[in-house]
DNA sequence: GGCTTACTACTCGGATACTGCTTGTCCGAGTTCAGGGGG
DNA sequence: CCCCCTGAACTCGGACAAGCAGTATCCGAGTAGTAAGCC
């Protein structure tokens, strides 16, 4: 079980677009602020574009600009839009298979076993929810000047 | 992201143990208690035993059998058992990467992106720590003549 | 009768496919802006 | 000078390939218990 790497790409590329001076910028700027590969960069992109969290912008002088400011914008909602919000854990009803699913009632109500790791799962989406992007750029970012190296690199 | 199955194959594979009157059982069995593939199964048995969940007993009369009383067995216990304990989250680092990489001055202490997404991994963990298996047994088979059902669909 | 040996039933662990998801690439279609040509 | 047309730059979206982790199976090795054989 592992977590998708667009998520580490689409939280380091919001930042990134924070900071810059123009609001907008194209997408093999994103790509070589970290060397990602364009290509899938851009499909990752999409995905946050879908979720409301970017604004594309066609044509020459296009690119891509963040649909709120970051502090608005929780781990939550990248995990969410990258990884899609459906659950981790999926129940295949097993409780139903085999000789005890002969044997046992027909049981109504939903299977116990889902519902628990459902409530952890709530838990982690819920701390997930409270790290806005806002802190994690300062603590990546805050020292004074920093912000001057970052739009420098962003000039090519 | 998605779970693997076997943690629900395991959940259900530890309750059904603690229902039984014998402390012991074949995997055959166990697979058959929900129609699970057996030769797989035995694979995620052997991740439990390693965790020291399971004691399993060779030779006839063999099996497996609980390391310790279902009520003292959490979800996290399972998930870690069956999933490994790496971090869901694996960070790549590219903060170091590309022209970021290059213009920022070498940054000590760890990535604040993979900070956050501990703290609430570690929610999650801890969530799954609280959930143990004896209340999901309770929820599940509580109803009063279940075992014995259970234990029947033991029998062959 | 007691001890040893052989057999049987079972688990363990590794080797090996298969499958589906993640990762990565590519290209045509659509969109927007700029620049040039014609009125 | 103004309008329209064309081309360039860019994103969008889907199709497609490669790599890898999860899924599933099989078989030899090892182990424990039992039964038979031997002293």
């Amino acid at each position: 079980m592992r977590m998708s790497k667009g998520v580490e790409w689409a939280v380091h590329t919001l930042i990134n677009l924070s900071l810059l001076d123009s609001d907008r910028a194209r997408v093999g700027q994103l790509a070589a602020a970290h060397e990602l590969p364009e290509a899938y960069l851009t499909k990752q992109l999409q995905h946050l574009v879908r979720a409301g969290l970017l604004v594309s912008t066609a044509g020459p002088q296009g690119g891509y600009s963040l649909a709120r400011p970051v502090e608005e914008i929780t781990l939550r909602d990248v995990v969410e839009a990258i990884e899609g919000p459906a659950p981790v854990f999926h129940c295949a009803e097993i409780r139903r298979c085999g000789r005890i699913g002969e044997f046992m009632p027909p049981s109504d109500g939903p299977c116990a076993v889902k519902v628990a790791m459902h409530r952890a799962e709530t838990a982690w989406r819920d701390a997930l929810g409270a790290e806005s992007l806002g802190r994690i750029r300062t603590e990546l970012y805050g020292k004074p000047g920093v912000t001057e190296v970052i739009r420098a690199a962003f000039l090519f």
